[in-house]
DNA sequence: AGGCAGGCTTTTA
DNA sequence: TAAAAGCCTGCC
């Protein structure tokens, strides 16, 4: 089916910087996109960003029927949230460093990534780069996910639940390269599997706190403030979780001195984050 | 109580 | 050799 949209999409953007782990772009331009246990082949059509030179909106190509888009993918690509109008509550005059840090983000958006995926993908992150994380998160799918074939024919692994991570022992988990973290995933695995940790629950709750549920997700083994705001933002989907590292605390630092006005930015901190994230550090 | 130093696996630049 | 989308433990 074809796909055609006027709001930010930038494949590239997505895949690149830092929010999943499991996009692939193939040589025909397409990215493979696994989620879940499901798998898409989205293709811009112009072979680019999508961003056609003055032919109409962006057109996109993906190997998916209607009723898988609206069931799955539009969901998980997060299209019904309009991240051109987030962009544009940045006032260039008031905020000239977010105004340049989203001008060149523009075309990012939040997935509504599976919050247990989510989960361990981050605490694998951390003190990792992109390509470390993304080589462990591959090794589980292999050794622990539901071998499936996509609509190329190709092989993938499902990502692994919880019961199936449980079946993997420390040499096992070591192997996937997790080092000290192996425990870290094996006691998420555990609360998930027990019961004692209720990720959908999580995810669809109205009444929890941004707060409450770094509470939830900080009280796991190896879970701290900055992948537990990870998981809120990328696998909870609440767009106002601002996670702070090493690059951002040097951001607030050097550009915000007197302080960042979260106020002013609430329920998009988390979005405006990704922004300045991806600026900061490509500037390096 | 809350803050801080040191340690931890492995990969990449 | 240092740094990488950190967190835990032990000490003060």
């Amino acid at each position: 089916m074809t796909l055609v949209t006027d709001d930010d999409l930038d494949l590239e953007k997505i895949a690149e910087r830092g929010q999943c782990f499991r996009w692939q772009k193939m040589a025909d331009g397409a990215f493979r996109v696994l989620h879940g246990s499901g798998c898409l082949y989205i293709r811009p059509e112009d072979g680019g960003k999508g961003t056609g030179a003055g032919a109409g909106p962006p057109r996109f190509t993906l190997d998916c029927t209607e009723e898988e888009f609206g069931r799955i993918w539009r969901p998980y690509l997060d299209l019904d949230t309009d991240y051109r109008a987030v962009r544009a509550r940045i006032d260039p005059g008031e905020d000239p460093f977010l105004a340049a840090a989203a001008a060149a983000g523009e075309g990012i958006r939040v997935l509504r990534q599976d919050p247990w995926e989510t989960l361990v993908s981050f605490i694998i992150s951390q003190n990792r780069n992109i390509p470390a994380i993304r080589m462990s998160v591959e090794f589980l799918a292999e050794r622990a996910g539901t071998p499936m074939t996509d609509r190329r024919g190709r092989a993938y692994h499902a990502f692994p639940s919880p019961e199936q991570v449980l079946s993997l022992d420390r040499d096992a988990l070591l192997a996937c390269r997790l080092g000290y973290r192996w425990k870290y995933v094996l006691a998420a695995a555990a609360a998930a599997a027990e019961g004692r940790l209720d990720l959908t629950a999580l995810r669809d709750s109205r009444e929890l706190t941004d707060r409450q549920l770094s509470d939830a997700l900080t009280a796991l083994y190896g879970v701290g403030p900055k992948v537990a705001s990870c998981v809120i933002l990328f696998g909870l989907h609440r767009l106002d979780a601002f996670p702070v590292d090493v690059w951002i605390r040097r951001v607030l630092g050097a550009e915000y001195p007197q302080g960042y006005p979260f106020g002013r930015y609430s329920p998009y901190n988390g979005v405006y984050q990704q922004y300045m994230f991806a600026f900061y550090r490509n500037a390096r």
